[in-house]
DNA sequence: TTGTACGCGTTATCAC
DNA sequence: GTGATAACGCGTACAA
């Protein structure tokens, strides 16, 4: 409420000796810096990051903006989380929005940032050729790329092996003698889906398996293709005798497929989910799962955007996280 | 990117001119009008939504601020992304914060909302007497309460009939055939909990059962509070033959603690979970529940803030949901 | 050491 | 109809 006039008023100096006292710990007479902090304490006085925003252009507003598909996604709520925490620790506020995979939202929160004036923006695009993050990248603002990244613009990025998780997943369900392996992947057209599904193909073509065609379907992430896509396979004539799923939401559908099937598990079908499940030690049984650290890609993020705000010019960096095996009972 | 003055000067007219174009307000002569929209558009030209709101004090900034404990919580999600959607609808951006139920953490973003000047915040009280919200409401900025209420403070509030739902819960476990139903609460000092061990105790009553002090224990909302307590409960010489636990996280760590001990549900211990679980159907067996309007409970109290910003002295109301017993398989 | 004055990008109130 | 111009609250060169 009460601005730096008043409080210049009330101390009987001028704005800018009390901005000094505040910002610059510039040359101030301890006598008079003692009396406006006086004033500055009997009037409570706060900055408006409003005014201080418009008067410097630059990285001071310690305000970023996280663009994220789905907050009910609980492998986008950890990244938010890893973000959100990594931001609080240096004093930063952040603009949290969904995008819903969808580019006009995603376009919208884009041009919202821009006219914030953020210091910089953490999001997964929505692919590798997202023009509007492209457009975005161009003013300037300092852009974290996470989870997936963009094609033809280098950026700051903490993306996970994909590829190599997949291959972990699979090769596992291999080791404990399966032969019949089926695939349910997200939208080929992100990349992540793509390595996930090169990652399957390898580990079955290493153990001399081919691949079926039939035992590889694509859904989009999303729960009901989960449910769908396992009820296909579970019914074909021959089906398969493990389910490789990649991604969280997918793998709960393809769950409750086969608890409705009333099929055991691991013993008449085992899974390997992608992404780890927040409650896995509920379900019953509880599932291997790959798991993507996920909260640390959030913070990682975070530590990536606020060096480059500090430092403009720095070359952008890949950081590439290692995803875990979590060998429970569903395999 | 280009300012004002700089499409002024490309059409050249004045600034003034073009804030006018902008606003629709004012007459502008058809003729300028096109020249200016030509530049605008030549230019990119983008409002600075901080000097926007530099210049104008009132509800323009469509920024509004959303607290809430934890964003990994999915009853939170939920009404995050009810107040997100309500938010996008309004063309309102959204300040997103965890508070992790640490006071300090939500005077902090409490703090960052007054010195962003947004047009409102929603959140649910740290508790009745939460004086960090308090303060800021003094200050005019409009707050609508969810989920839980303000002792000492008229706002608007959208709240849930916790004692209704906890009552229900109950009676159904009753009705089942049940004599002896344990208890699993949450924090006692947040209402909410009180309320929901209130419809607990009274539907014991009202049938004529007496509550056990052995069979009551608090935890603190949290899924390892859950699962000790339902650990304790189920050791018990006399266990109790079905649990009601008063929230998802709890209701997660009691069902981990069941099926660790191996006992069948329903048959060996019934359960009934206050919060949908959004994954429900994965889970074996599907548990019955409770289940909080949550998105709704978001979206509505986004409604009632934008409301309260177009007029803000209109009376505070009070918007309570029904939530719905979910019946499943594990009651 | 401290004060004056300007500019950041808007909107709004005046004159013209 | 249109154009100067004064705020909004702040940081900072420059003058004192």
């Amino acid at each position: 409420m009460a601005s730096l006039q008043e409080v210049a008023r009330r101390a009987k100096v001028s704005i800018a000796t009390v901005s000094r006292v505040l910002n610059r710990s510039d040359k101030v007479v301890p006598e008079t810096r003692a009396i406006v902090e006086q004033a500055l304490r009997d009037l409570g006085y706060r900055p408006s990051r409003v005014a201080r925003r418009l008067r410097m252009k630059d990285g001071r507003a310690h305000l970023v903006g996280l663009i994220i598909p789905d907050i009910q996604n609980p492998f986008y709520a950890e990244i938010a989380r890893g973000v959100e925490d990594a931001a609080y620790a240096a004093e930063y506020a952040l603009l949290l929005c969904n995008s819903d995979e969808n580019p006009d939202k995603e376009s919208f929160y884009l041009g919202v940032m821009r006219d914030e004036s953020v210091d910089g923006i953490i999001l997964p695009p929505f692919d590798e050729a997202d023009a509007a993050v492209a457009d975005t990248i161009k003013t300037g603002i300092p852009v974290v790329c996470v989870d997936r990244s963009l094609a033809r613009a280098r950026t700051d990025l903490v993306e996970v092996d994909n590829y190599r998780g997949a291959h972990e997943a699979v090769s596992h369900l291999i080791a404990r003698g399966h032969r019949h392996i089926g695939l349910i992947e997200g939208r080929t057209q992100v990349s992540t889906s793509r390595e996930r599904r090169r990652g399957y193909l390898d580990a079955l073509a290493e153990h001399g398996l081919a691949p079926k065609k039939e035992f590889m379907r694509a859904g989009d992430f999303k729960q009901e293709s989960g449910r769908i896509l396992a009820n296909e396979l579970l019914g074909l004539r021959k089906p398969p005798t493990a389910l490789f799923v990649c991604n969280n939401l997918m793998t709960v559908g393809a769950l409750a497929a086969i608890h409705q099937r009333g099929l055991r598990v691991p013993q008449e079908v085992a899974v390997v989910g992608f992404d780890d499940l927040p409650w896995a030690e509920a379900l019953d049984p509880p599932p291997t799962v790959v798991r993507q650290p996920a909260y640390n890609v959030g913070q990682q993020a975070m530590e990536l955007l606020l060096k480059r705000i500090m430092e403009p010019t720095r070359p952008p960096v890949t950081v590439r996280l290692l995803p875990e095996l979590v060998i429970r009972r569903s395999s």
